[in-house]
DNA sequence: TATCCGTGGTA
DNA sequence: TTACCAAGGAT
C-alpha cells in the first residue's frame, strides 16, 4: 500500500528546513482545505499564502501553488513517478524529487537530506566541508543503500538522524550502526559534518506603523511577489536599513501629506526583534490614528480590523508587531 | 559557488 | 541572550 503522492509531495515541501512538530498542524489544515492536487490548483495564491502564514520560507507556498497547477494541467493530476520529471516541477529539487520517487512510487532513488548528510559524513568521517562534500556524500549514500524499499530505507535513516545521530550530542549507544562508524571509533562524532564558516548577521532597523481608523480598522499592504516575505501582508514600514530613523522622519517618508495630523499623536510601543536567515531586524512600532481619503494615505493600502487578521497572510513578524501594539 | 529565503526549539 | 540548527530550492 503506497501513500498518496499528493500527501507525500505536500509533506516533503513543508518539511524542507522545518521540523515535523511544526509541520503537523499545517499539513492537516492543507488537506482539509484542499484534499486533492486539483483543489489546491483551483485555490487562489492569496488563500494558499494565508494558510501557509507562520510556516516561513514563503517561496515554498508560491511554488507549491505553481506546482499544483502544473501537475493538475500538464500531468492530468498525476504526479510524475521518475526523478527527472519531478525535478522539472517548481519547488522540487534534488532531495524532494528523490524522496517523492522513492516514498510514493518505491523507486530506487538515492535520497540525501541534512540528516543523511550527517549520518554518512560520520560513518566515513568525511572531512570535506559542506556544501562541497555533497557529491562525495551522495556517492557513499548510494553505495550503502539497499536494493529494495528505498523509500522506507530513506525514512528510517532520516528518523535515525532526527532521534539518534543528532547534530550536537548523538546517542551512539542507541545507534544500530555505531560499530561501522568511523567518527564513533575516533570519538569525534560532533565534529561532523564539517561545514563552511558562517557569516555574521547585520542588524537592520525600521519604523513600523499601526495606523488606525476611527472604526478600528488598521492599515495593511501587500509586499511584492518576490523576495523576503514575498506576497505576504505587512504593516507599512520605512525601508529596512542600517540606520535608526526618528518617528518624525519616518512619518515624513511614509505619510508626508499627513505629517501635521500624525506627528503630534504618535505613540511608541516596545521594540520588536526578529531574526531572519541572514539579518536581524528591529522594528519600532508607532501607533497613530488618521481619518482621511484612502487615496491620500498609501497606494495599495488595505483597512483590516484586527479580529480579521486570521484570514490574512500575515507572517510571524507582523503578528509580533500586532502583539507589541496590543501590550506595550 | 555564494547568497537569499522564516521560524521555533535548544544549549 | 546569542548562536546554532531543521526532511532545501532558486538564482
Amino acid at each position: 500500500m503506497q501513500p498518496d503522492p499528493y500527501h507525500v509531495w505536500l509533506s516533503e515541501i513543508m518539511l524542507q528546513q522545518t521540523t515535523v512538530v511544526t509541520v503537523g498542524p499545517y499539513f492537516e489544515k492543507f488537506l482539509n482545505l484542499w484534499p486533492t492536487v486539483h483543489a489546491l490548483a483551483a485555490a487562489s495564491l492569496d488563500d494558499v499564502l494565508t494558510a501557509w502564514a507562520g510556516l516561513g520560507y514563503y517561496a515554498r507556498a508560491r511554488n507549491l501553488h505553481k506546482c499544483a497547477i502544473a501537475v493538475s494541467i500538464e500531468f492530468g493530476g498525476q504526479f510524475p513517478k521518475d526523478r527527472d520529471n519531478l525535478l522539472s516541477l517548481p519547488g522540487v529539487g534534488p532531495y524532494t524529487a528523490a524522496a517523492i520517487s522513492a516514498i510514493a512510487f518505491d523507486k530506487p532513488e538515492v535520497v540525501v537530506d541534512g540528516n543523511i548528510e550527517r549520518i554518512v559524513s560520520r560513518l566515513y568521517r568525511i572531512t570535506t566541508p559542506l556544501p562541497a562534500a555533497k557529491k562525495e556524500i551522495t556517492e557513499f549514500a548510494s553505495k550503502i543503500m539497499p536494493r529494495r524499499r528505498a523509500g522506507d530505507y530513506a525514512q528510517a535513516l532520516m528518523d535515525i538522524g532526527a532521534t539518534i545521530c543528532t547534530p550536537r550530542t548523538p546517542n551512539c549507544a542507541a545507534c544500530p550502526v555505531s560499530r561501522h562508524c568511523a567518527a564513533f571509533a575516533a570519538g569525534d562524532m560532533a565534529q561532523f559534518p564539517v561545514k563552511a564558516p558562517k557569516k555574521v548577521k547585520p542588524t537592520r532597523r525600521a519604523v513600523v506603523f499601526w495606523l488606525e481608523r476611527s472604526d478600528g480598522a488598521v492599515l495593511l499592504r501587500r509586499r511584492e511577489e518576490k523576495g523576503l516575505l514575498g506576497g505576504m501582508m505587512e504593516f507599512p514600514s520605512t525601508d529596512w536599513g542600517e540606520e535608526t530613523l526618528s518617528i518624525e522622519m519616518a512619518i515624513m517618508r511614509l505619510f508626508p501629506a499627513h505629517f501635521q495630523a500624525l506627528a503630534g499623536q504618535a505613540a511608541q510601543k516596545s521594540l520588536v526583534r526578529h531574526t531572519f536567515t541572514h539579518f536581524h531586524l528591529e522594528l519600532q512600532p508607532v501607533v497613530t490614528s488618521l481619518e482621511a481619503p484612502d487615496e491620500t494615505i498609501l497606494p495599495g493600502g488595505q483597512w483590516v480590523k484586527p479580529e480579521e487578521f486570521g484570514s490574512y497572510a500575515l507572517p510571524t513578524l507582523m503578528n509580533k508587531v500586532a502583539r507589541a501594539v496590543a501590550k506595550g
